[in-house]
DNA sequence: GACGGCTGGGCGAACGTTCGCTTCCCGGGC
DNA sequence: GCCCGGGAAGCGAACGTTCGCCCAGCCGTC
């Protein structure tokens, strides 16, 4: 089952050249008091041959394989595949390897993803999954020396992380939604038990505090992270309230559901009701009316990540630094003052924060 | 630079239970004949130890990594990152790692992407870049021993693909726009010169030719792949051709930019003018109205692609067979009879195929 | 003229495996 | 009592690198 065709070897390269081959491995890599002579006849038997060195043999001695793993959870989640593109694209810039493992939704990747990484001896781990941070398990398996940053919180705590400042968030979009002029704003929360759920919850709550108006909590219907959860949590948060004049959607795609369940039940966006989504998603810009949404630098957070990661695999720490990006608001046509007021966006409520 | 802590070896397990490596490896891979006491030594202090084996070195006598590469384009596009998921999970499946990399839309990833996964001995790859249909120099730069699937058209045409019957979908969508009752249909084509754009287009014409209509030039217009693409090239089309009441769109993305264009512009969908997409990303169904459009499988196309793929580094040989995965129709409700007909869907165009 | 330093290059070892072959020992058959 | 067969384990080599150390020659210097 041995592959036909042998790799050209720093072997063959010295072969040709006539020297040793640990001559030859000085010289390309750079290294070693080579003579010019020496050092062009072994360049030009390298590329004659078209010899390609071999990073495995390679990462035996050295101990190190220019390669990370990545963990991630459903890359068909928009933002999750931009952070991946931008953690792609770090690795690649400085070049390492990345090592794509994804996880199945109710696994949390201990029976096969992790195992995969440590055979293949990555040298670090990027962790791009939400259902891990339900694992309690997770950060005992994990080789404490070994460099992990997770795009999600890890219980344990020891992992360092890279991500939103979910609280401005919710904090952001629910002041826009007050200075419109509303005082009866509902939120369709995400999936329950994640820290970036709690995060723009918190930053809901905060907002309505410091403005004084109701945080009831009836106010506040769990819809996932989907367009099926807006479309289904829209509906039941209006019948038990139906006074709301605008929603909070965690998730854009959840506030995409709700801007069709709300045309289904003959509402108007905004005239009737406002909408505000989070993410930032560039579909966002294009529902009907186009969401007003908070902007999650996705990409920049999948890039930090990666190069936090990189770091403490240059610096041998296995721990770092935990980075909250900050986010910000998109305001569009899916928000207004609530029925029954003129349309003044400045209201009283501004507040600095 | 060295890492600083060593990895437990066989070497380490050997030493703990009082054998010679090589019989600690013989067991470690259910191999050789030992004695079940012995056996049983070893397995217990592998895992007292924490063993976990290395696969480079492994990689390293046995000239084979059980790694493939995957070489992307920009996977925040909806379908390659579903294509990417089915290519990953049946990797996974199979016991193969995903070294991944992706290029920039210049780049045709000759400079990087293939020496990364070279140097890395990687056992295949799996290609998923639009850009690098466009690259005559690929497939001589590619190693023609090494097994290589593409989910594009690679010129120089030795390299086995997997794709959609893109044909077919521009049949279909057609050909349903025709059943409507359509008798003057746009198309907001794809990228010039893609293989994919070229499939979808001629299954377009083919469909006009087939029931008689007018199939002229000016009814075609460049859209690209995105929103706003189609934001623009809609105006552009119906500036040319008001008469048209219907609109092919080789991409989904196109079509929620036509749609939009559409609303700017005063005309109602679907009554004054239909509109179909092509690709079946989720988010159609959540349009305004909901996109008839044609579903491509794309997760079944990677999953597909990489089960060519393993099946040719395991059969040893470069080339494979080349896959072409049906489409199917999904009627919405973007999708009606023109103006000034009564909505007979099933009218007499009706052909079979 | 001997010696020291520098330069160009070689050599052996190590990294962690797998694989084929040899060795040892024990039991059974003639 | 001898030989042979077979099971259990060991040994050496190989995979393709890097690294530290050594050695031979050459030049300059006192």
């Amino acid at each position: 089952m041995r592959r036909p065709t042998r790799h050209v070897s720093v072997k063959d390269v010295a072969a040709r050249s006539g020297v040793s081959f640990q001559t030859t491995s000085k010289v390309l890599n750079g290294g070693g008091s080579v003579s010019d002579a020496t050092r062009a006849r072994i360049l030009q038997a390298a590329s004659d041959l078209g010899y390609v060195p071999n990073l495995q043999a390679r990462s035996l001695v050295m101990q190190r394989t220019r390669t990370v793993g990545l963990i991630a959870g459903d890359f068909s989640d928009p933002g999750l595949s931009r952070s991946l593109a931008g953690a792609e694209q770090e690795a690649r810039r400085q070049g390492y390897g990345l090592l794509l493992t994804s996880i199945e939704p109710e696994g949390s990747g201990t029976e096969y993803a992790l195992p995969a990484m440590m055979e293949r001896r990555v040298d670090g781990i990027l962790l791009a999954a939400p259902q891990m941070e339900e694992d309690a398990a997770l950060s005992h398996v994990l080789d404490p020396t070994l460099p992990v940053v997770s795009l999600n919180h890890i219980a344990g705590g020891s992992v360092s992380t890279v991500c939103a400042d979910d609280e401005q968030a919710g904090y952001i979009a629910t002041h826009h939604l007050l200075q419109g002029g509303h005082r009866v704003i509902g939120a369709l929360a995400g999936i329950r038990g994640l820290r970036l759920t709690q995060g723009r919850q918190r930053g809901y709550r905060k907002a309505l505090e410091e403005a004084g108006v109701e945080t009831a909590n009836d106010l506040v219907e769990e819809a996932g992270a989907d367009v099926a959860g807006g479309l289904a949590g829209l509906p039941r948060l209006l019948e038990r309230r139906p006074d709301v004049t605008a929603v909070f959607c965690h998730h854009d795609l959840v506030a995409v559901g709700a801007l069709t369940a709300l045309r289904a039940v003959g509402k108007r966006v905004p005239e009737d009701c406002s909408v505000a989504g989070c993410d930032g998603l560039d579909s966002a810009a294009y529902t009907t009316p186009p969401l007003t949404t908070v902007h999650v630098p996705f990409y920049e957070i999948g890039a930090e990540a990666m190069r936090l990661l990189l770091k403490m695999v240059a610096g041998g720490s296995p721990t770092g630094a935990t980075v909250v990006v900050p986010v910000q608001l998109i305001a569009r046509a899916s928000t207004a003052s609530p029925p029954g007021r003129d349309g003044s966006a400045r209201g009283p409520a501004r507040r600095a924060r």
